[in-house]
DNA sequence: CATGAATGAGCCTTCATTCAT
DNA sequence: AATGAATGAAGGCTCATTCAT
């Protein structure tokens, strides 16, 4: 009775410390968190951590899977909204998600950069291919959806971009070096800390969709 | 001169300590390997090692800076053969450099991910600001080459492109998970692992081009 | 309550560390004394150290001021057994502390010794100020204690004296080269070796008052 | 004929080494000044540094003798120049011999403190009991030439009253934390940091000194 | 289920000393 | 005698994970 919790209250505590966890990757490093500081803040012992999560890339995992469930959750609905969307239509709806994105969840993106090359390296094979599969399956619905509503693409395209979106943004954000996250700014100017991730991000991802576009109609 | 190692003895030591370093890193993160690890393959004592860099992280910076000097060394070359490039003649070069980045260079490509958010942390001020002025003298110099044969473009367009150019690819290399490179193979048919990074650069930074060309001429 | 140590289990725990050190310490330079050999002796595992000390610094900055705070109390309990001293009293009461000092704390010297030069090196600036603070509010409130029974002195006086005190000992102790705590005895007869570090503080340290007082009375 | 130094040769680089070291530690500690540094700032190869000192340790022990010896053979000469002292005399040089220890060879009594906890712990016992004995040559003919002239002292107190000398200025040096040297500044007002060590070296040693002088009249 | 003390492998780095040339 | 590259033991410290209670 009293040492067993009811599925809300797991769940409740293990979100607690994803959202704990996530608090810190805004201004934090992977290797900057440690589970040490999770447990402290989450207000529970680094012990019970691992009852939620097997290991600390586990944590970030999650955070990644349920961060983009609810983002394309979200987007899916606004477009259900929606009868038909036309390619300028679809164009602006892409660049809509780029910005809010890098404005209001760069941390999804952050997440989505760490996935390779840390969070499945110490994951076993199964879970690997669990966490991408469950990935895979939230955007391949929202693809489908859009793609019901712009006729001429197909959701392998649509899905396709939402990648290419996220590599674009990737890309840029770590090379701008988290600058954005740092306290002490460098006393330079160069280019590299000039990106303006956004405006650039809109501006590469339009032109590819404009050439894809192109491409099609050709 | 006896037991004095001539500079190119030296040079060759240290340079064989970078290509230990280069090759463990082409198949395991930055995390992965360790000063044990490059001692032991490249048949030194460990702290031999620090005879020729101060930090680990040196040793990476200077792969860094090395691999694209050499590289955009012989790009600069290649373009000095031209007298004048037109656009088309740039979107080619820009493809077919994407390509060797991709094929040849990945590890460049990687590294230069790693600068922001590792390398320059225990780095100083000092030597941060310096490995950055040294990575942008070398591309505004080639930037230069070039503008002074594409006569639309100016140099600082040209090396925003290679800024560009570099996100766009290490955006893509993160995101496949580095899987071209790791031994094991995972048995799953996704879309993300079937990301042909080397045609999905080339499409984005051909559209992208194609997007920035039209924009001047209007 | 089960696993959880309470806090007298810690402090016991972390008291053990302290001892380990100190005993350590009594025949050993605070180089030779390694987190190692505190942890091997302790019968702990190296890890756990940290848990209870920060830093290598921090067991011997404790075992610093918790010496003294010990030292100082004791002593301060003793005055309070009276109501006046005279000057004479007074001179024999600082003879005595000598004695004690030199006989079952010499520790304590060693390690005031130890503090500016290399215990507050590696501890951060707000470290430093705390325990030098604490230290002074220890060794503040005992000369309170004292001026108030030998009217003829301030408690900055008083105060003043403690810490030439502790620097005569001191210097008298590192001059003699520990040799009384070291296990193999030099054959050699020399002054140096012969000085009788108690004899001498005293003397030096009870002249010292004769003319202090001397003064004051002039 | 080329490959071999004549004595004078050979005399001046040891004594290069020597300076380069003292100067360095005038402003360092003993752990902050190493081989390498030494080597480089006397411009020679850190190999070298071996065939003239056998250990680290050796250099400052050598260091500790030859200062010694210069210092009181120049108060020897001055001394020469009387025929006899008064006690009052006496007592006057010894405040003024401190005066200058303070001022002009602090370095002497730090050197001389280093003694024992560090350059006999790693030196053999033939060459700690080589290096004291020479130390105590030095110091005995001074004594000797001294009590000559002052004739109420025998050469084995003014021995003694140097070694407490020694002392007192090196348990206040030490306690001040050596804070003259450091850069950065505490932003505290205690006493500790307030020790003026020449004031209170020469009170204490004067005052010393009275009780003494008292004390052999009685 | 929660706890948090204990663990220990592993990390980077330092530096006096050696020795082949 | 001089060189300086190589050495390697040693050091302090971190942190995800375990497990007895």
């Amino acid at each position: 009775m009293s040492n067993s919790l009811t599925k809300k209250q797991k769940l409740e505590k293990s979100q607690r410390i994803a959202q704990v966890t996530l608090k810190l990757f805004r201004e934090n490093s992977f290797d900057e968190i440690t589970m040490d500081r999770i447990a402290k803040i989450a207000g529970i012992a680094k012990g019970t951590l691992f009852n939620y999560y097997k290991t600390k890339e586990n944590i970030f995992m999650n955070l990644l899977l349920e961060g983009y469930q609810v983002f394309f959750t979200q987007l899916d609905n606004q477009i259900m909204n929606f009868e038909k969307l036309s390619l300028a239509d679809f164009k602006n709806l892409m660049l809509k998600v780029t910005s809010e994105l890098i404005e209001d969840h760069p941390v999804l993106v952050r997440l989505n950069a760490l996935r390779g090359p840390i969070l499945e390296r110490k994951a076993n094979k199964k879970q690997t291919i669990d966490g991408r599969q469950k990935l895979y399956k939230i955007r391949e619905q929202l693809s489908k959806d859009i793609a019901y509503r712009v006729t001429e693409l197909t959701p392998e395209t649509i899905n396709h971009l939402f990648i290419t979106q996220g590599a674009i943004i990737s890309g840029l954000i770590n090379l701008s070096g988290l600058d954005r996250f740092n306290h002490e700014k460098l006393p330079i100017k160069m280019f590299d800390f000039e990106v303006n991730i956004e405006k650039e991000s809109k501006e590469i991802l339009g032109f590819y969709l404009d050439g894809l576009f192109q491409e099609k109609e050709s």
